[in-house]
RNA sequence: GGGAGCGUAGCUCAAUUGGCAGAGCAAAGGACUCUUAAUCCUUAGGUUGACGGUUCGAUUCCGUCCGCUCUCACCA
């Protein structure tokens, strides 16, 4: 896969670009504009919808026309079929030497698959009923110079999907029907947000320190300042800032930028919404969010009829029950007592508090008899939890880590809809408030954050908290990310001077809320990877 | 970054133990005025990702590199 071409490739053109002179010598433009169809192909359909797929006569009362892309073309010599796609779908078109002007039909006969083209003329059905626009005017408007993938195939190898998205989008219909979804899925969480009355704003996506989340950041430089940059790797502070300035509803869709590795849930760019709501909570907000992943799927189903059944009928976990809400300390105890280590149920059945206690200190000892207490115990990623849990500086970051190799990995298994048929979105709630320096600290117990982050069938969606609006409190989390990097941690905020003189002049109470929405769109359409949602995902420079 | 796999015609895929690199679609020429993966006759199309090695002989075996896919780690 190169953009060098071989000699068979540069025929092909070749014989394309003899075509699209032989349109010029009879005097048509291979690249002509200012033509426009009164009609798509959908609008035609729908108006002979109540017909029936059955044969029917040619009408010359009704005159439809259409351009668009030729998807298919079969030659008969003085007839042939063609079928037209527009950005609405695809309609049959017939064009009979003895019915198109002369002129239209000789230039007719230079045209092939991938061109695009204008056809005007009268409806019929042929005789297995299919609807058909015999043509009585015909115009190559563009010569298209490359020949499309395999018209039964379609084009599968992903890297030449991804490095060249247009033909993909020609060529793989539920390809561009998943990015038509993304497109309503933003739209809806516009709306939603708007008629909430939430304000959206553009903050800056250049920043001079690293904030809002704990990620590597790209680096880049403004030459006429002489500053060293930081791509965005979130907009939190910046919407808080707006909080205090008095825009109590606010929201962005952002895109982000984090210098980390690539997976099918991972591109180093990728969108997320935030939205900062003052005077509600992380209660109120995981309320909220329900409401709105079903206004999204409804607004999607209402766009996308036919394709949201298909992904619904596909989908392995359900939105329409209630989704569990789970704190993680909770999660962790019954994730505990599930895998049958006596001392672990044991120190669950005492209130929990002991568990930690227990894998406080290296456990490899101990691995081999833990993991003989039941299948589940022996599946465990024990090497990875052991080097996480060894890693941990306290027993908040212990719970964390206990909740990422303990719970995770089941949260499909575990947390089902009532029937047991789909798994269940769970809202994990009240983090270890050393895992979140920005989250406000719980009223009852302040070694815990009001925080939740919604797992959609084992996978990150959201993440959402009480906003810490204390000034001293957020400059002591500040300083303990800056001790914290000192030490080589990597990934750390940095202290943030003018975001706590922001909180002091008074940040009104208020949750925030983030969601990935290239992740949303994979769990609504069933993508297996975000590239899958990501029209130009990042690859290796090509050649 | 670690591990596994893949790379053959424009597209989708074959190729026996290492023995002349093939098919369908697309393309070119011809027949055909209701096709639905149309049909029939004919033709052309290849640096088998790149470089090197083993061998009389490499798509096949070995090494290095490039690219992609999956997966683990970091993360959302």
């Amino acid at each position: 896969m190169t953009l060098g071409m071989t000699d068979a490739e540069r025929e092909l053109i070749a014989t394309r670009r003899q075509k699209r002179d032989a349109l010029v010598a009879l005097r048509q433009n291979p690249y002509a504009n200012g033509v426009t169809a009164k009609n798509t192909a959908a609008e035609i359909e729908a108006a002979h919808a109540s017909e029936g797929r059955v044969p029917k006569e040619l009408d010359k009362t009704k005159t439809y026309s259409v351009a668009g892309r030729v998807m298919f073309h079969r030659s008969f010599g003085k007839a042939t079929f063609l079928k037209v796609k527009d950005r609405s779908g695809i309609i049959q078109g017939y064009a009979k030497q003895d019915v198109l002007p002369e002129a239209d039909f000789k230039a007719f006969e230079q045209l092939e698959m991938g061109d695009i083209v204008f056809i005007e003329g009268h409806p019929f059905r042929t005789k297995t009923g299919e609807l058909t626009i015999e043509a009585t005017k015909l115009q190559v408007l563009t010569k298209a110079l490359r020949p499309l993938p395999d018209k039964w195939h379609g084009l599968s190898d992903h890297e030449t999907r991804y490095r060249q998205r247009y033909v993909d989008l020609i060529v793989n219909p539920e390809v561009a029907a998943a990015f038509r979804a993304r497109t309503h899925v933003v739209s809806a969480v516009r709306r939603i947000l708007d008629d909430q009355e939430f304000l959206e704003v553009e903050t800056p996506s250049m920043h001079t320190l690293i904030g809002g989340a704990a990620a590597k950041p790209f680096k880049t430089h403004h030459n006429a300042l002489d500053l060293e940059l930081f791509m965005r790797i979130a907009p939190e502070l910046y919407l808080k800032r707006l909080l205090v300035g008095g825009f109590e509803r606010v929201y962005e869709i952002a895109r982000c930028y984090r210098n980390e590795g690539l997976s099918t849930r991972h591109n180093p760019e990728f969108t997320m919404l935030e939205y900062y709501w003052a005077y509600r909570t992380y209660e109120d907000l995981m309320s909220f969010t329900e409401v709105m992943l079903r206004k999204i799927d409804a607004a999607l189903k209402q766009a996308m009829p036919a394709e949201h059944a298909k992904w619904l009928s596909e989908r392995p976990f359900t939105i329409d029950e209630p989704f569990a809400r789970v704190p993680m300390a909770e999660m962790v105890k019954r994730a505990a007592s599930k895998t049958e280590i006596p001392q672990w149920v044991d120190a669950v059945k005492n209130g929990g508090e002991g568990l930690v206690a227990i894998l406080k200190t290296d456990f490899g000892a101990q691995i081999k008899e833990w993991a003989k207490s039941s299948p589940r115990a022996k599946k465990l990623d024990w090497g990875n939890f052991r080097q996480g849990m060894n890693k941990c500086d306290n027993d908040g970051e212990r719970l964390f880590s206990c909740y990422e190799y303990l719970v995770e990995p089941y949260l499909t298994d575990d947390y089902r809809s009532a029937d047991g048929s789909k798994s269940l979105p769970v809202f994990v709630k009240d983090y270890p408030y050393e895992t979140s320096p920005l989250a406000r600290k719980n009223d009852a117990n302040p070694s815990l954050v009001d925080r939740f982050e919604l797992f959609v069938h084992g996978r990150e969606l959201c993440n959402a908290f009480s906003e810490l609006n204390d000034p001293d409190d957020q400059a002591d989390r500040f300083r303990a990310q800056v001790d914290r990097k000192a030490k080589g941690a990597e990934e750390t905020m940095d202290f943030d001077e003018d975001y706590v003189r922001a909180l002091e002049h008074g940040m009104p109470p208020a949750a925030g809320f983030g969601m990935g929405i290239d992740r949303l769109a994979m769990a609504l359409t069933n993508a297996p990877s975000i590239r899958d949602v990501i029209l130009f995902p990042l690859l290796r420079k090509e050649g």
